[in-house]
DNA sequence: AGCCAGGCTCTCG
DNA sequence: CGAGAGCATGGC
């Protein structure tokens, strides 16, 4: 059974919205094969494959059920469309933005060339927090090495037709872990500790993520960046990618300061608190900007 | 070989 | 607070 996420109204390239994930991204968790974008994800009822692909013009979602996962009812469908459209950040108001856009020529330009583009929300936030803490301070290409390994060697596995599919590691399976497990899948020891740490949290109760999307967000900076390995850049990105508010950006990150380095300030270096004071002027808007700019960075563009 | 990579913690003034 | 050192590890 097929459900209907977008209708004729919704402005999405499909493939420019998952280009993300074909580039680099992807990994055993997060997988965009022949047109079709598959993940497990949790839900209360246990682990189940959602499908997104587009046909006939129109992007529909299936939930897979297999050896191990769960039979679909109407509780886990609702996870699942909620997952759906994270992944293809279907809450983005993206024909306000294109208005807003028109009166800046960089964003226009940027508008121009990536239409239909929607920046994608973590579905998982501890996913999202671990990925994050694995991508600080090194090149993304070995990030997403590493992170492959994490998932390969402690995602839980569910036989769906025959096949077997990866859900990212549980909070409760890394936090079994033992100093010096992760160091094989050439982690360093101290992203080690940030993570078993932040899986003990989780599994304690001392944090609460998904409660954050509740929280404003300030609390939810204050709340994440009390756990040690968590700072300004990964509460930002949080906010931006997975919670995906409107006025936030990662202002420390370097392919953000880099971009409006480029596109604003004509190459030259501006700190973090510049970046802040610029982006004011984005508002709502400003998740979104920073995402489009960033779409061209690294890949030859403006 | 050496600089760089979409940071974080800790210390010190 | 803000700056700076130290950390850690592969890519190119």
């Amino acid at each position: 059974m097929a459900i209907a996420l977008t209708d004729r109204d919704t402005i999405i390239d499909f493939e420019a919205t998952l280009d993300r994930y074909r580039r680099y991204g992807s990994d055993l968790a997060n997988r965009f094969e022949d047109g079709v974008f598959s993940k497990v994800i949790p839900t209360p009822k246990g682990p189940c494959l959602i499908a997104v692909q587009q046909v006939d013009g129109r992007i529909e979602m299936e939930m897979k059920p297999g050896v191990r996962a769960v039979e679909p009812d109407q509780s886990v469908s609702a996870v699942a469309l909620d997952a759906a459209r994270k992944v293809l950040g279907l809450g983005f108001p993206l024909r306000a933005f294109y208005d807003f856009a028109s009166q800046d020529p960089v964003l226009a330009s940027s508008v121009e060339r990536h239409h239909g583009l929607r920046p994608n929300l973590q579905v998982d936030p501890f996913e999202m927090i671990v990925a994050s803490i694995t991508a600080q301070q090194i090149n993304l290409r070995f990030a997403y090495t590493v992170r492959g390994r994490l998932v390969a060697e402690y995602g839980e596995i569910s036989q769906i037709n025959g096949e077997p599919y990866y859900a990212f590691p549980a909070p409760e399976r890394l936090a079994d872990l033992n100093p010096g497990d992760l160091l094989p899948l050439q982690f360093s020891r101290q992203k080690e500790r940030y993570i078993l740490n932040l899986a003990r949290a989780v599994c304690s109760g001392e944090i609460d993520l998904a409660g954050l999307a509740e929280k404003d967000d300030t609390t939810v900076q204050r709340e994440l960046t009390a756990l040690v390995g968590i700072g300004r850049w990964t509460a930002d990105w949080f906010l931006a990618r997975y919670l995906g508010r409107g006025n936030v950006l990662a202002a420390g990150d370097l392919a953000v300061k880099r971009s409006i380095e480029r596109h604003y300030f004509d190459g030259a270096r501006v700190s973090e608190e510049q970046v802040r004071d610029f982006a004011v002027r984005w508002g709502d808007f400003t998740n979104l900007a920073v995402q489009y700019l960033l779409a061209d960075y690294g890949s030859g563009g403006t």
